[in-house]
DNA sequence: CCTACCGATCGGTAGG
DNA sequence: CCTACCGATCGGTAGG
């Protein structure tokens, strides 16, 4: 494919200091974020399987055709969604480099952040639920997501022992599959009712019965 | 509605031995049940928006109007599952009349006996991140169903913490909410992977380490 | 990026 | 309980 060609309202210098885009892709780039972004907001609220193209692309004005220019058809729209938000995590929270008890507090941050983010929330919490069908186009990814996940935080857990942080009795693999369940169920809860519920004390609260010490 | 009348084929007394049905209506309940039953395991499979009444209807051999004809729509067959489910789970726990410790127990074998119907399961797991979403027909019932559940174990806590049992530091509503949420975000976890997780077991090891002395 | 269209499928109703 | 049908909507394609 051949990059866009510059039109006269993208050279203008004029438009050029107000809109963003100043050479080809830039624009298809946002174009394609708009979308993203709408599909996340979709597919949190109604699941994958009952959103549609067309309401997709309505809301970034756009026709669904023009949607399909950008992402060849729907499930590699879920792909697009599902690979977007991993960057931003994997920015944020994957190459933070904490070990041991630094990744649990870390893993707090994540669910007070989540907090302040519900549509994504909202996604993984109806995407995993709807995925648990072996025939849903994402059900390998969260299967593999979840095993990853669950690893990780018993290698933490596993460190935290080594050097005698833990309680009597707490086996880490079964202390990270219990604390993987509880951010999910939590989610579940605040999005039904968020005054019920502050996710972020509750898995704290949880990881301090855990240790002998507490996060802090 | 008046009553269906009994025809030659059901007062035969050579097929009453081995039919079930003996007299009006016990033909339409059965049917009820079956349509009841198969709703149940599609919206399991696909959620509710996305599963159809046609396929419901196939799966028992009739039309989809003729399912229609039990049910006045989609939204009250929706009504009609979650009434019939909670029927069958008040019967067997809700109305055991164990307290503090005894309904802990009992939350345990709840787990333990679910297990053993993951097509109940998936029901509740998808319909309630469906549900999440507020126009969603479910929504109050996840809703009101998740306040009821959190205040009753929630008093079995504090029950216990009044005899001393609960260790120090654990608030009965907090633990109550986390209980809750581990179970739910149990189910997917096994859901996606039923060979990775022993929900009871994980609820077991959770509850104990709440508990001053082990529910052994 | 668009309009226009394809075949398939949806929940619900008419009428028996 | 059925067949036949309604208007609406779906993902995707043709062709520009």
């Amino acid at each position: 494919m051949a990059p866009v060609r510059t039109d006269p309202a993208r050279t203008d210098p004029a438009r050029a200091d107000l809109v963003a885009p100043r050479r080809g892709y830039a624009k298809g780039r946002a174009r394609r974020e708009e979308i993203l972004d709408a599909a996340t907001t979709l597919f949190g609220e109604v699941g994958y399987r009952s959103a549609s193209l067309r309401e997709i692309a309505q809301r970034v004005g756009i026709s669904h055709p023009g949607l399909l220019h950008h992402f060849g058809g729907k499930e590699q729209l879920l792909a697009a969604v599902l690979a977007h938000r991993d960057e931003r995590d994997d920015h944020r929270f994957g190459l933070s480099g904490a070990r041991g008890r630094g990744a649990l507090r870390a893993l707090v941050e994540l669910v007070a952040d989540n907090a302040r983010h519900p549509g994504i929330v909202e996604l993984y919490c109806v995407l995993s639920a709807e995925a648990t069908s072996p025939e849903h186009p994402a059900h390998r990814y969260f299967r593999d997501r979840y095993a990853r996940t669950v690893a990780a935080v018993a290698r933490h857990f596993a460190e935290i022992a080594a050097e005698g942080g833990l309680r009597p009795g707490v086996d880490p693999r079964a202390a990270a599959v219990r604390v993987v369940a509880l951010m999910d169920g939590l989610q579940v809860q605040w999005l039904l009712d968020r005054t019920c519920v502050d996710m972020a004390a509750e898995v704290r609260a949880h990881l301090d019965g855990l240790l002998v010490e507490p996060l802090g």
